[in-house]
DNA sequence: TCCATTCTTGACATTATCGTCAAGATTGAC
DNA sequence: GTCAATCTTGACGATAATGTCAAGAATGGA
């Protein structure tokens, strides 16, 4: 090694993954990401190749980030309590920042026709993994659940947070999106 | 009137919609309009003024259609019969195609940010209708609901179905679709 | 100290899109 | 039939984005 980075490229793609957050994969642009990050377009392409091949790294730590986040959430308490948290971090997470940035698997997913396989591919693994943690959550809540009923109670579930992010997007409020969250528990979990 | 209109105003704008639904508004351009409706740009240009204009009076068809359908699917049938019904009409409108379209709403939704506050707000007044008509349907279930528990959850039920538009872009079929809302429908209603 | 290697930089070529406009074509009204 | 209004057409200019490249800068190793 000669020439040697002048970057530190932990910290462009940190600051990549908030550009792609607030303005999705397809609209940020090179020169977004140069400005964002200092890094010259013309070394920015030198070192990942193109747009994408950066989208790739920055949406890889932040799946990770996220999953470990909601396995963290769902781990806190009971069943009934973990999904409680779980609900609370996606809702933060998606309405973090000012303006807020959303959520960016669902905005990813939705510019599903004109990303490449690979992109969407870490779409449904994020959602895959998801469900994964949902699942294993609800499995430990006391008997009388089979595993496929389990399986399709997490899918219900995630799907529900995938509608939280939309209607973010639509306008609604932390609280408003709190609020619709605790109907859904409670109409859920909750047997009555 | 005198250089009269060479093309089928009502043809168009249908046309356009199917554009629209298929790339999105931000991604079709006047060019794919042009040649899909056989209306050369210049003219659309002419007699719209700009994209988005077209995008307002094919989302407008598009919302009306849209809520009529959903309308009338909720009406067939008891409270529970209708929801079923609802969920089964948007499924089907969102999964037909090929390619699947997905749900305009929802990826107009999703571009919030790159839009102006017009189109904005046609996503809000769409989402708004849908929510209204689920909670007359709810209210009309015999007793024990409060009119804000009935709004409540009708908002909890159109967050749900954008949620299916979300995993429908992500990749899941129609049945998978179909599955989850079943799923859904016996969590949420089954007062077991 | 020098060199070979790698990174950085700014310019370039390409492509795509937008919206405008002048000139020509069309046609309803008289 | 003629005219005036309106539409249609194709070219134009502006802007923005992509990805490439040659020349120069920087630096670890001998």
């Amino acid at each position: 090694m000669v020439g040697v980075r002048q970057f530190d490229e932990d910290e462009v793609i940190a600051t990549a993954l908030d550009v792609f957050w607030r303005k999705g994969l397809h609209d940020a642009t090179m020169q977004d990401l140069a400005a964002a990050t200092g890094v010259q377009r013309g070394s920015l392409y030198n070192a990942y190749g193109d747009k994408e091949a950066i989208f790739l790294r920055a949406f890889d730590q932040y799946a990770e980030q996220f999953l470990e986040a909601a396995g963290n959430a769902l781990g806190r308490g009971d069943a009934a309590a973990g999904l409680k948290n779980f609900f609370e971090m996606i809702i933060v997470n998606m309405t973090d920042g000012a303006p807020p940035r959303g959520c960016l698997t669902t905005r990813t997913a939705l510019d599903a026709t004109i990303s490449s396989a690979e992109v969407r591919q870490r779409v449904r693994d994020v959602l895959a993994g998801l469900e994964a943690l949902v699942a294993k959550t609800i499995s430990a809540t006391p008997g009388r659940r089979s595993r496929a009923d389990a399986n399709r109670l997490a899918r219900v579930i995630v799907t529900f947070t995938r509608g939280l992010a939309v209607m973010e997007r639509a306008g609604y409020s932390r609280k408003q999106l709190k609020e619709t969250a605790a109907t859904f528990i409670d109409a859920v979990v909750g047997d009555r």
